[in-house]
RNA sequence: GGUUCCGUAGCUCAGCUGGAUAGAGCAACGCCCUUCUAAGGCGUGGGUCCUGCGUUCGAAUCGCAGCGGAAUCACCA
């Protein structure tokens, strides 16, 4: 199938005649010529000349001229410097169009029922506040990434680990029964998270209140904040929720459930999905005894005081604390609960943690720690480490009201995608709900496409003040060019054209379109990169990449008006499979893409 | 201070398993809608690829050092 791989082992073969040696593959190093040449692939000679012996353009020419007389794909070839640019046939382009058209997933596979499996935590929210646009990075990366994992033949879990105790929702839980009033969603008509991260930002509010009064009767900030009644309160709270208190569980039951009803109806916009969620209450008191397992093994030792440590310094690491003095967990004790969870409920084969880049150290010590005890999957787990979204100004911070908040960015995106196709005219005599439909399908797919055209490793810089751009490299620009090409074969179907499975012989392509050709054989590749590398990012800008040399191609030629019957059908078959590898594309991302906009 | 990550056009970002004259978009300016959807196309201007040294026929890409930024080094999660 792959041109790339005849031509490879014609050049080998080339050098076999010439110069009577065999090269690794390695060394035979063909790549796309660049578009100021002339000509598809193009061959390095350069690690070749100590075989040759002969300057770069002498055994460029040589090599040449034997392709050009052995290898019929090679229709003709020039050289520049050590430069060798081979014109690949047009029947080899029109060959493997018919091929990519024949083959409906374009080489993506399913999970065999033995494939591996690897499991994916991602989104893993605290129940205390909405979600923000730190979040929504977290959560279309992980979607997308479990996508690209399923699409190269694994079988995968997603799941979700939720964050649902602790101080922090015992904070929410006292504000609401002192201020709340018995505010619930429905008598506020505010989504359960919202209402809930309200009672969070009141109890903050109320509590630097006192620290302040305190301070101003003599006391130092530590002093004012140790004394604080509503402190004091919440961790009592805290203590007869883990006592099993009725009335404090009874609260948070309630709480946590509309913040649940408010996630989830997010995750519903965002399109993201589990097959698993895990709630921390469940798995907080279940690392404690794989740690104590670990201790009679000797892999940790006990303190004076009762705590026990991991020594990570053969590792370059440090101590690490695994259960405190009285015996309670810590946060990595949880984690290695949550695993032994998780590989009880399921036979994983890798595991693939999305949490940020500031728990680097925690995921290189759990990595380690899971190892020792004996997780298979311990030691070659991935920590899928992203960046922060920053704001023009630094980082968002909830204190100062500057967190993006998910809902909102939502629907602002999805108001101003509609305003936008007003203006443009394109809801013109169409239903209310189709409108509906393309704003929310065109202003999701700007935000996501925004979020996961960037290298996830990297910081990224959000301005909510220029709002997500719809030109350009952008979600939208896909979408459109995607929806045209949807447009042309329905006037194509229309005008009773019918493409067939086998295409015509007899055309003479343009360069754009072998091109073109070129780049939709590539998808499997992409897909492929993407998976060994974690990275959504690779997949996106190829899709831009495809379309806006479709578009180019596009403007150049009108495909239903073309006389030639049979270069009609091929301009047609080859839009087509640029759109279905565009919707591929953008469906492992997790966009949609709209059949009009 | 230790460790990890990042530094490419005015801005937001690609490119990084070493290959030709470093690419897009936005912003600026100039063209193109009796032609399958102008959320588009074409063109102009815009670069010490943070700096230096090294490896190499060849470095934005690899190595070392430095500079700048971020994260982390909690009996928080």
């Amino acid at each position: 199938m792959k041109i790339e791989n005849k031509i490879e082992a014609s050049v080998r073969e080339a050098i076999r005649a010439l110069y009577g040696q065999e090269v690794p593959a390695a060394q035979v190093q063909l790549q796309k010529t660049k578009k100021e040449f002339e000509g598809h692939l193009t061959l390095v000679v350069f690690p070749l000349l100590k075989i040759s012996r002969k300057a770069p353009e002498q055994t460029a020419q040589e090599i040449g001229a034997y392709l050009k007389e052995h290898e019929p794909a090679v229709a003709a070839y020039n050289v520049i410097k050590g430069f060798l640019n081979l014109t690949v046939a047009s029947a080899c382009w029109i060959e493997l169009l018919d091929e990519i058209h024949a083959a409906d997933r374009y080489g993506l596979t399913d999970a065999a029922p033995d494939a591996p499996l690897v499991m994916i935590e991602y989104s893993s929210p605290n129940t205390n506040k909405p979600l923000h646009l730190g979040h929504v990075r977290n959560n279309l990366l992980g979607n997308a990434l479990a996508n690209i994992i399923a699409a190269n033949g694994n079988r995968v879990v997603k799941t979700n680990i939720v964050n649902d105790r602790g101080i922090h929702i015992c904070k929410s839980m006292l504000a609401w029964k002192k201020f709340g009033g018995g505010e619930t969603p429905e008598s506020s008509g505010k989504k359960g998270d919202h209402l809930v991260g309200d009672y969070y930002v009141a109890f903050d509010k109320h509590y630097k209140a006192e620290v302040a009064e305190l301070m101003a009767g003599g006391m130092t900030k530590e002093e004012a904040e140790a004394a604080s009644p509503l402190m004091k309160e919440a961790h009592e709270m805290l203590v007869k929720w883990e006592a099993g208190d009725p009335e404090v569980r009874a609260l948070w039951e309630m709480m946590n459930s509309w913040v649940y009803a408010g996630f989830d109806e997010t995750y519903r916009k965002l399109g993201v999905s589990f097959d698993k969620i895990y709630y921390e209450s469940q798995t907080y008191l279940e690392g404690k005894e794989k740690v104590l397992e670990g201790l009679e093994k000797g892999l940790f030792y006990r303190k004076d005081d009762g705590s026990v440590w991991a020594d990570l310094t053969p590792e370059g690491l440090d101590q690490k604390l695994l259960l405190r003095a009285d015996g309670t967990s810590v946060y990595m004790t949880q984690d290695i609960g949550t695993a032994k969870l998780r590989f009880r409920d399921y036979p994983i084969d890798k595991m693939v943690y999305v949490v940020g880049n500031e728990q680097n150290y925690h995921f290189q010590v759990l990595s380690i720690l899971l190892d020792k005890l004996g997780f298979e999957w311990g030691k070659s787990l991935v920590h899928f480490s992203y960046g922060m979204v920053e704001l023009p100004d630094g980082k968002m911070k909830s204190r100062e009201g500057t967190v993006v908040d998910a809902d909102d960015l939502i629907e602002e995106m999805i108001q101003t995608a509609r305003e936008t196709s007003g203006e443009l005219g394109k809801l013109d005599g169409i239903s209310q709900a189709e409108a509906d439909d393309i704003a929310r399908i065109v202003g999701l797919g700007a935000l996501k496409y925004f979020i996961l055209k960037v290298d996830a490793r990297k910081n990224m810089t959000f301005n909510p003040k220029e709002s997500i751009d719809f030109n350009g490299n952008t979600g939208p620009f896909i979408q459109y060019t995607y929806a045209r090409i949807r447009s042309i074969l329905r006037k194509a179907a229309e005008a009773g054209i019918v493409i067939p499975d086998r295409l015509p012989e007899d055309v003479q392509l343009s360069e754009k379109e072998e091109g073109l050709i070129q780049m939709l054989a590539d998808f499997a590749a992409v897909v492929r990169q993407a998976g060994t590398d974690y990275s959504p990012s690779v997949i996106a800008n190829y899709c831009y990449d495809l379309v806006k040399e479709y578009n180019q191609f596009y403007h150049d030629f009108s495909i239903l008006r073309e006389e030639n019957a049979h270069l009609k059908l091929f301009r047609l078959a080859l839009s087509q499979n640029v759109g279905k590898i565009v919707r591929l594309g953008m469906g492992l991302l997790g966009i949609e893409v709209p059949e009009r906009m």
